[in-house]
DNA sequence: TCCCGATGCGTACATATGTACGCATCGCCT
DNA sequence: AGGCGATGCGTACATATGTACGCATCGGGA
């Protein structure tokens, strides 16, 4: 009688991606080992040098399905607004609420930022990742705002995540309208000189 | 005649610090290790275990020494502005000037937003930084403004560091005149609905 | 049904790493 | 002037790590 079982475990690969991510998020990158990323997946040590050739390729793996991830729930939150009201809503939660700018995905997208800047590959995931997110908020918003919002919505989320003082709701909302209100329509050279 | 002279040599534990500081910036955390800073500081290994107690307690030091260059710099920029519209001016320099933003400080501080996630010591030492940047804003505009400020310049930042084609000067100053311009002042009702 | 390639599993091994330690040497304080 | 404590320096050592390898086993296509 064997020790230990041989499993039939497809889709043992992707539960693996998934350990990664959570080893990252509880570690960092600096402490994810192919042991430690093994015992999180519950697979013997010999199964990560089979599915990936290296533990840079793992690790290139967990952050695509991460940004894949994220960026798929940011774009649906989007998707269901109708009006640009509600898509300015939209924004408000992506920033406030618990739903998308979690400890843990803004602590993986921190690990994520450190790694894709000495990784090629990976900084064209997260190129990609951000003209996606654009892309969602061109929907509802002209292009140089999109990009402006996008910016805005990363620079409070980090913030929140670190300030012991979060700004309200009702503050971010503001902020919200006043990057979104159109400058060439009820005033006419209001903001400008 | 011993191969190596015993060196007098003050002020080498400041230099270790510096060297941690551009191995950090160069490999990543990590892949930062005592024998490369050593190396890197031209030192003995030995010299590491004497000056620090332990591998975290150089980092430590190393993201504080970040923190407070970093921030001594934002602060004397935003200081130099004698007018609200100079302090407008700074806020677009300090996003798209190359002598803050650099490569190298976007990319050191990723690290350091991964690494403090975990270490409440230098978790505390980021929050310093965000007062000290709002303080120094806060110089020139509202607290609340000064707040939003803070954030899009971290978001906008971030951005210009990984997008393709960053937003271009004007329009970043045209973001800032939006999130700066008093909206109970010069033309009332202008902003609003 | 059969078999072969894909997958599972354990282990080995060279290397890099954190840290401790012992001794040498010199600046500085009294 | 003297000595002692701080600092410099080399090295040792246990451990963790990345990766390779060999064999076992099974599922699914022919």
């Amino acid at each position: 009688m064997p020790a230990s079982q041989r499993r039939y475990d497809p889709d043992r690969r992707a539960r693996i991606v998934r350990a990664a991510l959570d080893v990252i998020a509880e570690r960092g990158v600096a402490e994810t080992t192919h042991r430690r990323v093994a015992a999180a997946a519950d697979v013997p040590l010999g199964s990560m040098t089979y599915h990936f050739a290296t533990l840079d390729a793992l690790l290139a793996d967990a952050f695509s399905l991460l940004a894949d991830t994220v960026s798929a729930r940011f774009t649906e939150r989007l998707a269901a607004a109708a009006t640009v009201d509600e898509a300015r809503e939209a924004v408000v939660d992506l920033i406030v609420d618990e739903s998308w700018a979690t400890p843990r995905n803004m602590l993986l997208s921190y690990e994520l930022y450190a790694y894709a800047a000495r990784n090629p590959p990976l900084r064209r995931v997260m190129q990609a990742w951000m003209a996606q997110s654009q892309a969602a908020l061109r929907r509802h918003f002209p292009p140089d705002t999109a990009k402006v919002l996008d910016a805005m919505i990363e620079g409070l989320s980090i913030h929140r995540s670190v300030d012991a003082e979060p700004m309200a709701r009702d503050q971010i909302r503001a902020v919200v309208e006043r990057l979104t209100a159109d400058p060439a329509g009820a005033v006419p050279g209001a903001g400008q000189r």
